[in-house]
DNA sequence: CTGAAAGCGCTTACAG
DNA sequence: CTGAAAGCGCTTACAG
């Protein structure tokens, strides 16, 4: 598009005028629609853009019913902290891949209030956006006050266990799976997982790909090595470590792993000759943390990328239900791990 | 705002069709506007609610060419690295505010391609926003643009030296001052400073600050201590330190005090016992630095609140020139000085 | 207190 | 190849 003088309220009637023809063969002309000569096409286009015509998108929105718009509902308590590192990149990410869709993204940061409240986005009531992401775990009531809204939505970096609405997520389950292999691989055999079981499904996911890999391995489960890392809203809490410690720890999440290796530290082991310590993500605090954590890369923008052609393509009423989509992510190798095979 | 249904497609002529009134009277009611008895006016409002009627506000913009969306423009090199986390909550705050106004930001992440080939973001082509709030140093070029564009506008976290266009910038000169005051309170009579003095106006006033405090305290300035820390296109550098080293650093940012820190280490110096630094903004480099950084903090709230209410009322038509705001930081202080006057 | 008419800037049939 | 008419969902005068 060029630029000319850049004055607004230019429309499509102003270059019919000038040109003595009517709107309607401006707008075919603009939109490269047939049934205009290609000259006066060529005219058309260089005329609009000497007079600076900018296009109105609202109007367009106001035929056929789209903005063009798509919400990406954020929890506030995912937007503060470190994590926001990880919203950050995928909101960006997603505003990238919108644009390849002509699309647009909006950010609602819902705070916990309007989610305990039960209450939608402005967003949804102003008819501001034609679909929802939904990026981070939501309540099982505010999922279902979702779930009621009359337009196309994805769940991403989440699901709902009644599986009823299309979600992208990373692969919780074979990432812990692999990684606790790995951990397996170096010849270890105690192994500790930290999370809190009940916060999230995806805590509980990578605590059932763990347990998937010690069950393979007919390693048993030590109910005193699941260690608690937050409360069931999510607040992290202060580690129950117990006497007897495994040699390494399989945790739900890098910020934890980082949690715990200091506290590891604080309590006199060194890390990973005593204990080895394994996170997940490759967030910030993978390599904040001294060792620098071997982990599981999430593939953010795959993620993201899926999530957006999907939610593009529900919005153009291809509505059919695509359940859930996980995304593989990879192990990163570094320094948290100790090889007990050897010496 | 209730919520019945949720069905989409209900407009007010289906409220008036079932009340057997017009439209225009189903418009005043849920407008809250005079011209409807009060009964009617409740009738109305409770089968918007029963129905699941939802407002269309792209209707509304159709008729007074408004929007009600503001971009949001953040360069691309300010969106990676440990910079987002400064911008992530700017953004987010802006969210926030525009609630208050009853708009919505759009975030576009100004790539650098588009930046140096002066392409200004699709939402202007495409009229999506009402107005711009740009935050992050633009380059000269593409400033020229933007002042070009027949749309309010507003700068945020830097500004044009020749002063057309209004800006919310932090208080750098008298932030750099303060802090360079409070390192000469503290008995450091050489002071260097780390920065490009080329790169942006921010590096530039933080140094004009500082000199000014040397100014005053009759300290000659030594251009050996002016260390510089990237090159003119924003990328860092490896400093080139000289032989012999001042008592102190005021560093343009956190991030170039947390690489400076590391690299006086690495040269076998002991902060502070060696060499005090100060940081400025408070970001995340501020508490990841071992010495945690004595710093100059960022009112990033303050400024975007400023900086959301000065473009909502430009937008709303009062289109005089503010000129630039700056917002005051404070210093806040950690481990990262020694008191030289001490022992 | 209530409503018919016109209009915001486009696009979509449809007619010529 | 070109254009008159109707319509998207509201709101703004204006008339009653």
């Amino acid at each position: 598009m060029g630029r000319g003088d850049m004055k607004s309220n230019i429309t499509m009637k102003d270059i019919a005028e000038k040109l003595g023809v009517s709107s309607v063969t401006i707008s075919k002309a603009l939109n490269d629609k047939d049934g205009v000569s290609d000259a006066l096409k060529e005219k058309i286009k260089k005329l609009a853009d000497e007079m600076g015509y900018r296009y109105n998108t609202t109007a367009k929105s106001m035929k056929n019913g789209l903005t063009y718009n798509i919400g990406v509902v954020i929890p506030e308590r995912f937007s503060g902290g470190m994590s926001q590192s990880f919203y950050f990149r995928a909101y960006q990410e997603a505003a990238k891949q919108f644009e390849r869709y002509g699309y647009y993204g909006i950010m609602n940061i819902l705070s916990s209030e309007d989610e305990e409240a039960l209450r939608l986005p402005r967003l949804y009531y102003e008819k501001k956006v034609d679909g929802f992401i939904f990026l981070g775990q939501l309540s099982p009531e505010f999922i279902s006050l979702v779930k009621e809204m009359d337009m196309p939505k994805v769940f991403l970096d989440f699901y709902d266990e009644h599986d009823e609405i299309d979600s992208i997520i990373t692969d919780n389950f074979y990432g812990a799976y692999d990684i606790t292999n790995y951990l397996v691989g170096k010849g270890h055999t105690s192994i500790g997982y930290v999370g809190n079981l009940y916060a999230t499904s995806s805590i509980q996911d990578r605590f059932l790909g763990y347990y998937k890999s010690l069950l393979e391995h007919r390693i048993a489960l030590n109910e005193d090595w699941i260690i608690r890392d937050r409360d069931e809203r999510g607040k992290y809490i202060t580690f129950d470590l117990p006497e007897a410690l495994p040699t390494a720890f399989v945790c739900n999440c890098d910020q934890v792993a980082h949690l715990l290796v200091n506290r590891l530290k604080k309590e006199g082991y060194r890390v990973p000759e005593d204990i080895s310590v394994v996170g997940f993500d490759n967030d910030i605090y993978a390599t904040i943390t001294e060792p620098n954590l071997t982990t599981v890369e999430v593939d953010i923008n795959e993620m993201v990328t899926q999530a957006v052609k999907l939610i593009t393509r529900k919005v153009q009423g291809k509505n059919k239900s695509y359940g859930r989509t996980s995304v593989k992510g990879k192990i990163v190798t570094r320094d948290s791990v100790l090889d007990l095979r050897q010496g």
